[in-house]
Order: C-alpha cells, then sequence, then structure tokens
DNA sequence: TATTTATTTCCATACTTCTGGAAGTATGGA
DNA sequence: TCCATACTTCCAGAAGTATGGAAATAAATA
C-alpha cells in the first residue's frame, strides 16, 4: 500500500459523522445499507450525508451499487484489511509480541507465548 | 473506545509526515526512538517534527520519556491495539471471515476455515 | 558561568475541510 | 407526460490544520 491512499483512508475515517457511517457499513457486513436509511440512522440531510459516503468512497473503503432508484453502499473488504496491515507493518522489526499484547483481540489472535519477555523498556538512544 | 478519542487517533494519523513517524515508531517497537534521529531521518525541522509527534501523542498513540537532553518517543502499544479493534468492532455481526478474506495478515490471524465462503462479491462499482 | 545541544512554544500565513441550502439528475409509477 | 422519490453536485462562509522562523527552555559540558 502506497502512503498517500493511507493517508485518504484514514483522513476519510478522521471525522465523527463517517467514523459512524464506516462502522455501521463493517457491521452491516457484504449486504451493505442504502444512503437514505444511513442518513435517516444519523440524523443528517442527504446532501450531507452523500457528500460524507462519497468520501469513504474516494478513500476505497466503501463501494457502491445501485439498486433501482436507491445506492447501496458497502464496505470494501479488502481494502480495509490492506490498511489495517499497513499500520502495523514490521511491528518491532517481527516480533509483534513484544507490543501488543492483549489488545487488538477483536479481530486479531496475536500469537504471544514465544518466550520473549514483553515490553521490554530499553534506556537511551540507539540507531 | 469512545469515537472522539478514535476520531482523534485517526486524524493524527491522517497526515504523511505523522503517519510515518508512526510506522517508523511500530518498527522500532518498545525501544522507541529520539525526537531529534526522527527529525533527521525525515529531513524535516526539528519545530515542525515536535508538532507532529506532540500531535501523535495527545492522541494516544505515542509516549515519550526523557533520557538526558534527549525525548525518546515510543509506540503506545494497548492504545493503537484498542483503535485497530475499535474499527473492526462487531464485523459482518460477527462472522468477519464473510468479508475480511486472508487481508489484516502481517498483525492478525483471522480463524478462516469457518466453512463460510470468503471473498463474497455483491455486483456493482468498487475500489 | 558561558556555551552547545536537544527540543518545545509562539505566531502568522496559507491552505483544507465541514456544513447545509438550493438546484440538478435519474428512476419508477400514475 | 407529470410527479414523487432517492441521491448528488454546487456553492460559500465558518472553522480547523500545516508549516517554518524566531525565541524560549532545559540539560550537559567546558
Amino acid at each position: 500500500m502506497e502512503i498517500n491512499k493511507a493517508v485518504t483512508a484514514l483522513s476519510s475515517l478522521a471525522q465523527e459523522s463517517r467514523l459512524t457511517i464506516f462502522r455501521m457499513l463493517v457491521k452491516a457486513g457484504p449486504e451493505g445499507m442504502p444512503a437514505g436509511k444511513i442518513a435517516e440512522k444519523m440524523k443528517i440531510p442527504a446532501n450531507t450525508l452523500s457528500f460524507h459516503v462519497k468520501e469513504l468512497a474516494n478513500a476505497g473503503l466503501v463501494k457502491s451499487r445501485k439498486v433501482g432508484r436507491s445506492v447501496i453502499y458497502q464496505m470494501n473488504a479488502p481494502n480495509i484489511g490492506e490498511l489495517m496491515s499497513f499500520l502495523t507493518e514490521d511491528c518491532c522489526q517481527g516480533h509483534p509480541d513484544l507490543c501488543l499484547p492483549a489488545s487488538a483481540s477483536s479481530c486479531c489472535e496475536t500469537a504471544t507465548e514465544s518466550g520473549i519477555s514483553a515490553n521490554r523498556q530499553v534506556i537511551g538512544a540507539e540507531n
């Protein structure tokens, strides 16, 4: 993943309405949700919703399909996964067990018991 | 995790320099890196770096400790994990295998083989 | 104490983003 | 064809963010 693409994706998520929409669509799964229903649930005008959902779509986190007069928005799973990976790439130079103890649990099962003591603290500067 | 905290965290990542710093610190692991070295690697003035790294710290993604004259910045692993989880919480109403096929791999091992075909594609536009 | 090194704070300028009203487009039904 | 529904685009003011120069602070060293 290219850094500018990641910045675009993160910018699109860095806004309360859009983050809410995103999480709504993640929860909805492959079925997605029509624009009107999202606007209604969120109590924001249709034009404002359209602006935000377009931002998410431009960023590649969401995709859409037309069904009659409706536009159904849906999470774009592969791109979401790519973004997640990008954020923690090469974590601890390949020892993520060093630093991500019992946290990323709802989506991840970090294989821990690898014998290396977690949370090592080293004094001072180095390379 | 509260939504405003997540928005703050994502805003702090939604900028090229900061995302680069963040990934640098994720890679560095618990040892962290002194401010001066980050600025040098990134070729940005010290005051600009200070501004950005402070933004990451305010968002809770990064923490710091003083060693002599240096300030060592370091990833804040538990908060990073929390943010990641928040983004994909309740994914597909509890069936993340429906939508996140083989993506979030560098940090996560999504238990896949659950019999439900992954990567279902719905007709229409994507990207 | 004076000097150097490491980093932060203050500030002004330039730039980007959010919001909702008004108007526009597209689809389906009478 | 005319109308209602479902969205999207355009616009402009208000608010927020990024950048780097200059000055301030803080710690180590001579």
